[in-house]
DNA sequence: CGTTAAACGAGACGGTACGTCTGGTCTTTCC
DNA sequence: GGAAAGACCAGACGTACCGTCTCGTTTAACG
């Protein structure tokens, strides 16, 4: 009998030293030399701790980047009045992080991971992007309010247009993340969404 | 002294049954299962004769897809002389290709590769998306002479706006892949590059 | 760090298992065809249990015919008072053991293995030679005290001209091993040594 | 169809060059880390053409070693009347021929070669020990005739307790290799075929 | 506060696949 | 047509991890 573990008897001590362990070997390795045994050596925990709470190398991967991002809950983004204003800001943030070297191993590993598995793209849409998503469309429903995007605009359209170039251009290395790009994708995009 | 092996002594028989079993094998087990010893064993191959002509599995799995897209060379794309409907056909099939469950496994899997390894990314960029690329930049090109797209149109970020929100969507599984999407696609993509 | 495996956790299990699929395979396919693959297979063990316990698949079938001998332990020789005809019985016996083809192709590769490597060798001297030919210089000793042997008799010479030209017979295949044979070699032995 | 070759049209130049190769490669490896491959890398010659003409690799270092011994052709021992001293002087020469280390890697390799191959035992028996034991049957004959043996003395098991023990002594390194250890086989084994 | 149940570290286990090496065969090219 | 060169199929090598399974040893809730 595979009998299922009881969570209130988890060490809080050895999932956090899972979860650094693991960021730590993505950031040296990359993702693909990273095995569950070295990610146990390096925590100081026996391999059985891990396959007791995590299904797979994966969910491990996933989860030390979900702890990661938790710690930010007010993510609103910032709202002057001004939408195209405020979106270029967003996105120069945006297309910066995703142009620092330092981002890329550990992002490209969690990238990799939900597109490989269903299962973990499911949790990311779920526990990761919709919220997201949710804060970013705020912000979006707040200029529909000023007469700054037509009301009828489909929100996740959009924000598919704003963020899907970006993504496909760090994924695949089809172009340079610069702050021009950035301007141009909200001008592009919100030329397309103009009445 | 890791001797480098001769081309002209290449055996063709060997290379094509090793890109075929590739192939075969993708489909039916998914790109993480696929083993270089599996592929050896069903073409019929020493395992040696893989690792002489290829640096890793990707490569092998990146081989076999290349071969198949290399058949089609005139890839041009139909040119009625409307352009919003042109691109509509294109987009449609497109779409009803990224919707087809067969072709899940199999191009997820190349797309995996590609994307975890640079060396693939690059040779992805210059073997496969460049020649289509250039095809649709042509059929862009045209609709600029017939007065139907600005003249001073960046025709890279024409493709990124028009195509990316449809990869993205097929990676991540975060929409439907409808023909009512696909003319979406243009209609908001050509309003963006509108003047 | 290779680290070293800790002996109180080992199964006893699979240290038998492999003996076992060792002298098996040795009987059937002789020395030269044997492979830790296939004692690992045949074993139902792992190829890791067996390199994690022996250091080279000589070192295995060592241990394998090591562990045969181990059974009799007290292996005191005949002592009826007459040595002449206690050492026919027992080279009697040896020669027809040698004689045997169910014997032969095992020992070979136990006397190859052991001929090959100066490690083995010496422990094939320790741990199985030096006890049986104690036992026998034990009987040799009985005869001198009985005054049919002399008392400043080189016991370690005596056994060598005993036991070495059936050795080398056997190994080398130069003549028949036959009781007429083994008789001769007691004769000549005590015709040798006597004063 | 497996053509057999024209030992006519045989290139002794390559003959050669393999055979020194594979003494070259058995002196300085030993035996056991010797491959065919390294023999034909080392001759300059395809291995094709070593396959063509031996069965094994036991047969070319067979044959190797083969063609170093058949220089001495006039292999008569010593006569000066003496049997005693006659045969002092020859076992003392060949004690220290065995007790020389340079002598040792490919001297075992030989004799592994032909202990663990019973078509290459056969060989050595006929090609090599027959004329080299007629050799010294001769020197016991002449001594019979001189009364310094008896008539009806077994020579071959004469010769059998003469070599034997420092055969075995050699093989399974169980004691010193010393002149007076040859002065020792001669007395003891003359003692023993006294009448 | 002692008992006890479960999680823990450690690591051996049966396995799969790795990438390398060698054996013996087959093919190509040259002389 | 023999021989050098070397690619080929085959499969064993020894290593790395997989996911499972004991081992004792904490650790923490319960009695």
């Amino acid at each position: 009998m595979p009998r299922t573990p009881n969570p209130a008897l988890r060490s809080e001590r050895s999932r956090q030293a899972i979860l650094d362990a693991a960021r730590a070997l993505i950031s040296e390795l990359g993702y693909a030399k990273v095995s569950i045994e070295a990610i146990a050596a390096r925590a100081g925990v026996g391999k059985q701790t891990i396959y007791r709470w995590w299904p797979s190398k994966g969910a491990v991967i996933f989860d030390a980047f979900l702890a990661l991002s938790d710690q930010g809950d007010g993510m609103a983004l910032p709202d002057t009045g001004d939408l195209e204003a405020d979106l270029k800001t967003v996105m120069r943030a945006t297309v910066a992080e995703f142009a620092d070297p330092a981002f890329e191993a550990p992002v490209r590993a969690f990238n990799l991971e939900i597109i490989a598995d269903p299962a973990l793209t499911a949790q990311y849409r779920e526990k990761l992007a919709a919220p997201v998503d949710e804060a970013k469309k705020d912000r979006l429903r707040s200029a529909q309010q000023a007469g700054q995007l037509p009301l009828d605009t489909d929100l996740d359209l959009f924000l598919e247009f704003l963020y899907a170039p970006l993504y496909q251009r760090w994924l695949l290395s089809t172009g340079p993340l610069t702050p021009e790009y950035a301007d141009a994708l909200v001008d592009i995009t919100l030329q397309a969404f103009r009445p």
